[in-house]
DNA sequence: TCTGGGGTCCTCATCCTT
DNA sequence: TCTGAAGGATGAGGACCC
């Protein structure tokens, strides 16, 4: 139901908005290149293992969505702009768009680069209703950043965040209290959060196609087939009950890099030199905020796509190159990889705690590395993460 | 068709302690 | 001292999100 303003003003007792940018990337490299305006336009990974982030309206209409290989987008649009991703200028962007939101109300929830979650109930005797703040979150949006935005406004953040894709391209949907299960009936239960293609075949096999089909089945019979907490989950949602709160200050559970590469690598020497270079980066952030990690995890998907990992925990903790380092190298050789054909890998920390860990492995242990990480840390905040580089990273550059 | 990167959360198995 | 149950910690893998 896409209300004029006059009937959504009567809307009161929806508080919950979720701001959602429209085609996020591809707004941000049009603003800069307005020769892309109205035309298909893709930004995702530029190599031949790559996949779309974001594609315009007009690229979709051929069917290109996000997370399709880029080489299958390249045949079914060949005539679309493909660009690379630049991630720092979307997170700029997103701070910008953020501080508008911040002018609304404090309660606001980022959900990712590109959406959020906003309470406006505290803020509707200053800027009128929550259809209202909408109109004007979008105009300030519109007018300061130049980029459209799409809002859905509930009584909570599920039906809010179904409402926004209602809203797309540019517009606001308000679902109204207790209207929650007409607005959700006819819709497919992939539209539900947390329902991929794995859970949609599922409830195919128990005859579910639609939100409202889900709504009817009852409680037990979904806890029989999904488990008690995801089936009592399923049940909530497809009823329109959400009382999840608003997360305002979000703590990181782990911080992490993996790298696909362009082709399969098989050398011990360039798996280290690779797992050194993630270990580089992985303990540059966790000192950067002020965390060390208690398990670090090495992830390794080989050719025929199969993933393996591998987790250590160390209970004195780390945050050193050297720690890091070590425990990944030392996960890959426990996996035993007889003939390695090597697609991925990654390196995750996480049981993340604030502070300096207790005890470090490694050289970390050695008096004079704690003032050579802060001298690391200082370098390269003032000059940029690839100033200063270990030796044997600059080797593999030029060999 | 051929599958990114950075995350979160869940389930299940195993081990260890009480 | 042995045994089994219960529960926490850990590890592996997978589903899902944008």
């Amino acid at each position: 139901m896409k209300l004029d303003i006059a009937s959504q003003k009567q809307l009161l007792s929806e508080h919950i908005l979720h701001v959602d940018m429209d085609a996020f990337f591809v707004s941000v490299e049009r603003r800069g290149n307005p020769a892309l305006k109205n035309k298909p336009v893709i930004v995702g990974g530029l190599g031949n293992r790559g996949v779309v982030a974001s594609a315009s309206y007009e690229a979709r209409r051929f069917g290109v969505h996000a997370a399709m290989p880029i080489g299958r987008a390249r045949r079914i649009c060949p005539h679309a702009t493909f660009l690379a991703p630049d991630i720092e200028a979307y997170r700029r962007e997103s701070r910008a768009i953020f501080r508008i939101f911040g002018f609304f109300t404090p309660l606001v929830e980022e959900a990712s680069l590109d959406e959020a979650f906003l309470d406006v109930s505290g803020a509707r005797r200053l800027f009128g209703d929550a259809a209202n703040i909408a109109h004007l979150i979008r105009r300030r949006i519109e007018t300061e950043r130049q980029l459209p935005a799409s809002v859905g406004i509930a009584t909570n953040k599920l039906v809010a965040k179904i409402a926004s894709r209602a809203a797309k391209p540019d517009g606001v949907f308000a679902v109204a209290a207790g209207r929650e299960n007409e607005f959700l009936a006819p819709l497919a239960v992939n539209q539900l959060w947390g329902v991929g293609s794995v859970a949609v075949n599922a409830l195919q096999r128990l005859g579910v196609g639609t939100i409202g089909d889900l709504a009817a089945i009852p409680s037990v019979t979904l806890e029989r087939a999904f488990g008690r907490n995801q089936g009592q989950y399923l049940h909530a949602m497809a009823n329109g009950r959400d009382d999840s709160p608003l997360v305002i200050e979000r703590i990181p559970k782990s911080i992490g890099t993996e790298r696909t590469f362009e082709t399969d690598i098989h050398h011990d020497d360039r798996v280290g030199t690779e797992l050194l270079a993630m270990a580089d980066y992985v303990a540059a952030r966790l000192r950067k905020e002020r965390f060390w990690a208690r398990t670090i995890t090495l992830k390794c998907r080989l050719s025929n796509f199969q993933t393996l990992t591998r987790a250590t925990t160390v209970p004195s903790g780390a945050n050193g190159v050297s720690a890091i380092y070590g425990i990944v190298h030392d996960s890959y050789r426990r996996l035993d990889l007889a003939s390695p054909q090597i697609r991925l890998l990654g390196v995750t920390a996480s049981g993340l705690k604030l502070g300096k860990p207790s005890r470090q492995l490694g050289f970390e242990t050695e008096p004079d590395w704690d003032a050579l990480m802060q001298v690391t840390d200082a370098v390269r905040a003032r000059f940029g993460g690839d100033s200063l580089k270990l030796a044997r990273l600059l080797r593999a550059r030029s060999p």
